[in-house]
RNA sequence: CGGGGCAUGGCGAAGCUUGGUAUCGCGCUUGGUUCGGGUCCAAGAGGCCGGGGGUUCGAAUCCCCCUGCUCCGACCA
């Protein structure tokens, strides 16, 4: 099974990678256009992922100590200009309000692109003493960046996020909070949307606009180009410095507490898509499928046939599954097709011959994989089946990242390889900024990260010859 | 922002070169039929041809402008 093309809408992705990537979102039923450039409209398949990516993770956040809230969208153009990196990164990006009613506003006000000034100015109004911390803040929200291009769920100029903000006493404890949250993305993206991921930190060049450093998980799409999956950032106390935040501390002294902040993006959908996806469409992770199972009576029409496939979806309903039973009156190939297309993880087939013999049969979306069960143990093989179906996504993700992270040694080695096969290039780097732009220039790579595990490849820098004591991720990135 | 392609019922397309008021497939509605991998038959509904301006007796068709989609670059936590 599933062995052949059932849906003939959808572009094959070894001919047309973004074409396939276009028609999932589609015909899947995840988003549509809507009038407005990089602005989409999520249909309620589409949405109720992130609802499910949302409910997990916010659980996650609170098993750390983080509280919700919820920001202003506007941001004073005075307020954004506190802190000079932050907004000569993001300046060329804002869009602003300048109207209220008929009015114009005697200070425009930025959309806001991100809330790091919204939360900096709260800070310095309600932290005053080290027992005020840490402070750690998180909202659901969604940010406006003026992007010139875009694409469904990897780049909109409003896209729904998260973003954490936190406040510390000290450097040490704000740096290891900053990797916990990079972590709880990491457990999150493996365990959770069966995404492997590389774990490990920006460059200079590429790490977030005011921040002391910023960490990363990079995952790997299944045309092997690079997604960075979510970001966390230590800020060190330069905002605070900027944004006058200070706390009184053991000794009595006024000091500036160090500061994280860190996000995930409805991103996270795109890079399931591209992770998981096959030519009949979407392949979802158990957890975050807004349908976990679909049942499907055969022969419907024939005695006790609806009436059996709708006790079983109430055994599954009332087992806590994410259940859809289709009774409609299209055609079995119909129903297996237009399911397979949305990725629904596993079908439960029921028809006159499997009631006979007191079964039902499992098909599992990521392998076509059949299993005949007994009606009495549905409930605990569908479990099974799920978990089986997480395994054997994440397995097969997993060999797709670890098959396509190549070695090099010289700059037209790692051209090579990147021309070749795409993938990840890893290199041993000088750190300057000076290879990294070369690198771009001949083999057209951006750094993904430097990995947390690294490996000692070489001595020298392979653009510049110097000596070399890192080693870094080369990619193409979305 | 630069270069290419595109925009016609819900979706996918034909018509445009050579102007005369729109065609096909899918989907949708109704009835019947079928149902173990996108059943079959019949009868229906649905379109100021992306927006604005111009040429013309007359524009989906020719000209100009705008918007959006898409691919390749550049840019982009």
């Amino acid at each position: 099974m599933a062995k052949e093309k059932k849906v003939e809408q959808i572009t094959d992705m070894e001919v047309d990678f973004a074409q396939w990537f276009t028609d999932v979102c589609k015909k899947a039923q995840l988003i549509d256009y809507s009038s407005i450039k990089g602005m989409f409209v999520y249909r309620p398949y589409g949405y109720a992922i992130w609802e499910n990516i949302q409910n997990i993770m916010d659980k996650e956040f609170k098993k750390v100590g983080v509280e919700n809230v919820y920001m202003p969208m506007l941001i004073p153009e005075s307020l954004l200009q506190k802190e000079k990196d932050h907004v000569e990164g993001f300046a060329p990006e804002c869009a602003w309000v300048t109207m209220g009613g008929s009015e114009k506003l005697e200070e425009r006000y930025c959309i806001r692109p991100t809330s790091e000034t919204l939360f900096c100015e709260h800070f310095a109004q309600v932290i005053q003493s080290h027992r005020d911390l840490p402070m750690k803040y998180n909202q659901w929200c969604s940010v406006l960046r003026w992007e010139k291009t875009s694409r469904p769920f990897l780049r909109h100029r409003e896209f729904l996020w998260q973003e954490g903000h936190t406040m510390h006493a000290t450097a040490q404890e704000a740096k290891a909070f900053t990797e916990q949250m990079l972590n709880v993305y990491a457990d999150f993206c493996e365990n959770v949307l069966a995404m492997p991921v590389t774990r490990g930190q920006k460059t200079d060049k590429e790490k977030f606009n005011g921040a002391e450093a910023t960490y990363t998980i990079e995952c790997m799409m299944h045309d092997r180009k690079a997604l960075q999956a979510g970001t966390s950032h230590y800020f060190g106390d330069g905002f605070a410095k900027a944004f006058d935040i200070t706390f009184t501390d053991q000794n009595n002294q006024r000091v500036n507490p160090h500061q994280t902040s860190w996000g995930v993006s409805t991103r996270l959908i795109g890079g399931i898509i591209m992770t998981h996806g096959d030519n009949n469409g979407l392949v979802l992770p158990p957890k975050v499928a807004p349908i976990q199972v679909v049942v499907l009576p055969i022969a419907q029409h024939k005695a006790g046939v609806l009436e059996a496939a709708s006790g079983l979806k109430e055994r599954l309903v009332n087992a806590g599954f994410r259940v859809k039973l289709d009774d409609s009156d299209n055609s079995m190939g119909w129903k297996c097709a237009e399911y397979e297309m949305k990725g629904v993880p596993l079908r439960v087939e029921c028809g006159p011959r499997d009631l006979e013999n007191g079964q039902c049969v499992l098909v599992r979306r990521n392998d076509g994989e059949k299993t005949a069960v007994k009606l009495e143990q549905l409930e605990q093989a569908v479990q099974e089946q799920l978990e089986l179906v997480h395994q054997g996504m994440f397995a097969k993700a997993k060999k797709n990242l670890d098959e396509h992270i190549y070695e090099a040694h010289s700059l037209e080695e790692a051209k090579d390889l990147q021309e070749k096969n795409g993938g990840f290039v890893k290199t041993m780097w000088c750190g300057s900024l000076e290879c990294e732009l070369k690198m771009k220039e001949v083999a057209g790579m951006s750094s993904r990260c430097i990995p947390f595990d690294q490996e000692k490849l070489d001595d020298k820098c392979p653009c510049c010859g110097k000596p070399a004591s890192k080693m870094i991720y080369w990619g193409v990135a979305y």
